[in-house]
DNA sequence: CGGCATCCGTGACGATACTG
DNA sequence: CAGTATCGTCACGGATGCCG
């Protein structure tokens, strides 16, 4: 288990830390916000993490009230894990450190690892004050992944395709999810100069080309 | 120093993780959101932290771009740590785990420390959109703070009585800062309910006292 | 005395191997 | 597939010492 080692200080930050603040707790969190994954799954997505730490932390999770494990049914019995409301919270904290870490973030290095759903916290900035709802499928380069908008429980966003018919398809690059992210545009802004092509037919499209 | 271990993830969550996820490097960042501050009373407002750690952190977060060191003029010439712009920009996401946390801080425990001026987080959310601009003294049973609200540069917060004239004078107490903190009660509300009292003639009190 | 640097014991971490 | 076991390394916490 762990964090035995607590900073002891009452204060709400402090405390936060003492539940997330370890090495990979919350890139874990990142992870589960596109919903529910198993262990190899996460273990892929983390490049770097060893096994007997991500097990740690996902028993740690668990303890505090932050996911939960659970069984899928079978074909293709498998354990997940998923966040509990609790540890859906946590998308505030990831979004803050999203919008700081855009200015640091630069050009991709060449030992960086990619995921085409990391993109989903600054498009997600870049949705903020949007009205309507709707399943958003995003394509990148990078590759693909969908948003929630709206959205009161479940996934906030998930990896690939967007599962079932979505309601507007947007095609971006990396450059304007930064610029999303750092708050520069918002998307419907991103819309207007061009940097984002919107398809879809539904009042969330709508607002998204016209807003 | 220290990071060298970078999560190598092209991710703006993850860049900002690989330059303030390290061990006390944002509960330093609290402290000298109350304004500089020398080493030794670093020290003493953060129990439990090493005196190499900390100087290993403030050598990071100077080498990064978080702070800088300054001369104090003589007498009492010192050393002292603050904040530059790009450091103060992290207020948002000590804010956002604040938040989280204040719903995990419960009562205060026998091994918790405790400084006046963490309260300032969440009093600072209670004050989120007050128009106003001003000079905000903070007293409660376990010390008094204040509070800059409306100010561009320069600290957030700071430990102690205001220095110099204080346009409002608040007096509250800790469970209270709670209510603010977790947001059930803007300040104003909590002025409305009794629960805090507002001392002061200039326009930001009228502001909390009639709002 | 404030501001660290050094040393040391413990525990957290990362990589690999292995098992139900 | 989902972890557990093992092991070397490094970060952390505590104490002490040095130096202006």
């Amino acid at each position: 288990m762990s964090p035995r080692r607590s900073y002891d200080q009452y204060c709400s930050a402090a405390r936060a830390l003492d539940l997330v603040g370890d090495r990979w707790t919350l890139l874990i969190v990142r992870e589960l916000l596109a919903g529910p994954r198993r262990y190899t799954d996460l273990h892929a997505d983390l490049p770097g993490v060893s096994t007997d730490v991500l097990a740690s932390r996902l028993k740690d999770m668990e303890r505090d009230g932050l996911t939960t494990r659970r069984r899928l049914p079978p074909p293709g019995a498998a354990y997940v894990y998923e966040l509990t409301l609790r540890g859906r919270e946590l998308l505030p904290v990831l979004q803050a450190l999203g919008v700081w870490g855009e200015s640091a973030l630069g050009a991709r290095r060449a030992t960086d690892a990619v995921r085409a759903h990391w993109f989903a916290l600054p498009v997600l900035r870049g949705l903020e004050g949007v009205g309507s709802a709707g399943l958003v499928e995003v394509r990148l380069e990078e590759g693909e992944f969908h948003v929630w908008v709206g959205a009161e429980e479940g996934p906030v966003y998930g990896d690939g395709p967007a599962p079932g018919e979505a309601d507007v398809r947007l095609t971006l690059d990396a450059g304007t999810c930064g610029v999303l992210g750092r708050g520069e545009l918002g998307l419907r802004d991103a819309v207007r100069e061009g940097r984002v092509v919107v398809v879809g037919e539904g009042a969330l499209a709508k607002e998204l080309r016209e807003g």
